[in-house]
DNA sequence: TATGAATGAGTTTTCATTCAT
DNA sequence: GATGAATGAAAACTCATTCAT
């Protein structure tokens, strides 16, 4: 018997041999991508089943229900935004400037790799409104993400690089909602301006 | 009941069409509430239909079905917004600086008296990804918001209040990316800042 | 509008203007018969409302779901238990062992007419023993024909026709207990004897 | 787990079947357990199988499917029925009266030790309306006992200590109603009458 | 023998929509 | 115009059974 589980693990199969964590996560990635395509109105266990190339029966058996899917989108959507993108240019990030200027772009080129990573997570932000169990892993994501920024912006200031009236925290957060308020903009408009248009008017309002 | 038949024909034509128009707007209003209550993805006709007090049957003598009634809200909600609330101090707005702060101080007034309506407005903007029919008139709503920035913008400009080099249109998106990712950064994290501090930074932003 | 009403009642249809009452009727008439059929193990929601020639969805229109089925299953048997049935000999009932004796001969005759009220009544039983709801209703009934019979045996009792030391309540509890087992062994044994012959023993347990 | 493999597979046969016999020993008591617990209608394999503390696929690989169990459950009961209880006062059981005492205080004692064995044999007995299989053991079951029963009146008639004018069939028959008819009735009223209340009134019956 | 994984065929329930009145 | 009733189509979920190992 532990003879024929050598031999599973060794044979590259990918298709039976999968193991639990596998199939949930390519459950998960089916309806995380399904969320972003469509909507949570229209999010449905027989497309997510489909598309992770299983019967409805097996999402049932990895998944009590529909609900019960969504944590695991959510941890996905956090490792998503946790990992860093390879950003253009990501060496040479000496100053604090320089690395908020760089934390606007790895955010640019995600968005360019990954749309559907800020429209599923814009889905998440509306669904918290009902569904008290995402809220605290997107505040924790703002938070993490405010963090940094605010540990940037300090390290400025003690640098002499940024104005020394600068209220940290509040600057963070207001450069969060800079960013929140491009890339929801831009789904109506996706034509208005360009993210980089951005980079001058943060400097304003970080420089003296 | 019969009665009502009765005086409705002996009513001309146009008595009967505000009739009509009222069930309509009913509807249209229950939708909307519910839209921001439970989302487009727990929106349910037979309670669209209860909630303005009529039978399903009845939502379906008005609207063909589920999808007729968007286009309604979205009038519904475009007149929302262009209707000024009755803002704390409206009078004496002389100066497009005043004026601009004048527009963030209505928006957070309308924010306050309405949250629902932004609520239901960032369904909409999701929406519109999947559902084309909606885009143009979230994008005319933009639109009109963003010609009265830049009005004001190039009104301070000639004024030499503003910035002589400032791009007025960019700007005008600006400001709108500002306030659009200030409520929509809300949801997640509804204690962070407060509308007002920001106005210094527009004012950075904006002047000299 | 109200002519139409009238001419809804005044039409036999006898399909679709069965009113509220008497679709939910025909619904709990066909779960009842088809849980004395197949009992609670294959009662299934589509094979209730096929037999009372509706859709399945018009099931879920009366009854939110197959449980709320139940208490008015469980109704209908209690009024068919209580509903004397049409006795061959229901005249000169007079002494009170004459009515023990009658009262015998209607169970009997009930259940030659309506065999599966008793089957269906015996699932119910052992339903009762999960489902909380069920028992009172069936203790009940019980309690009812106990509150006869012991009425009938005092009765009896001070006529002098009955034993003098007899327990009325714990004798009405026996007779009642023996018409149970008959039924119930009935069911795995049903030529082992006549209803009848429990008469003699009957009188033997009543009389001096 | 290799091991057992080998061990196993050195042993001989004989073990190998007792090994066999034993899982389908575990299996078929879970089953009866949860037919008692929970009745037909709840039963699931699944249920069963984690009872038993194995895989749902290894009860298939014992009994081909759920019905197959029941043969089982039936022969496990009746075994159950047929070993006598370690009654309060097993000896001196001489006359016959004394031995329908005995065995009316077997039953007792059995019901208190194992009520579940009763519940589980009502399920049997309705579901013999359904199932012709289950009728045949039933049917036995029913035959022993009352066998056993019409012996002991027999006896007792030719000792003289019953009514001369007894009918054994039809009394061991009536004895065995009275019995179920107690613990059917019991279901519904646990707290009518005490079982041992029915000694005096099996005398009366017996006794001249 | 034993099992984790998978699934076909159901089963209940939901929901937008239609129909007769 | 309005509605109670009804339904087709689909949705989520269940469950006995099978399969590969």
């Amino acid at each position: 018997m532990h003879e024929t589980h050598i031999t599973r693990r060794e044979r590259g199969d990918g298709t039976r041999s999968i193991h639990r964590d596998e199939r949930r996560r390519s459950l998960i990635l089916a309806a995380y991508q399904l969320i972003a395509e469509k909507g949570f109105e229209h999010l449905r266990t027989r497309d997510i089943a489909s598309r992770a190339g299983v019967n409805i029966a097996t999402l049932h058996y990895y998944f009590a229900n529909k609900e019960d899917l969504i944590p695991g989108v959510v941890d996905h959507m956090l490792h998503e935004f946790r990992t860093f993108p390879d950003s253009a240019d990501e060496m040479g990030e000496t100053s604090p400037l320089d690395q908020i200027h760089a934390m606007f772009q790895r955010t640019g080129d995600r968005f360019q790799a990954k749309p559907e990573l800020f429209i599923a997570l814009s889905e998440l932000v509306l669904r918290s409104l009902r569904d008290a169990t995402i809220q605290p892993a997107l505040q924790q994501l703002d938070e993490e993400w405010h963090r940094y920024l605010q540990y940037l912006l300090t390290d400025g200031m003690r640098q002499g690089t940024f104005r020394a009236d600068l209220d940290p925290a509040a600057m963070a957060t207001k450069l969060i909602i800079l960013i929140k308020g491009f890339f929801f903009h831009r789904v109506t408009s996706p034509d208005s301006i360009d993210f980089h248009q951005l980079d001058t008017d943060v400097e304003r309002l970080l420089l003296s």
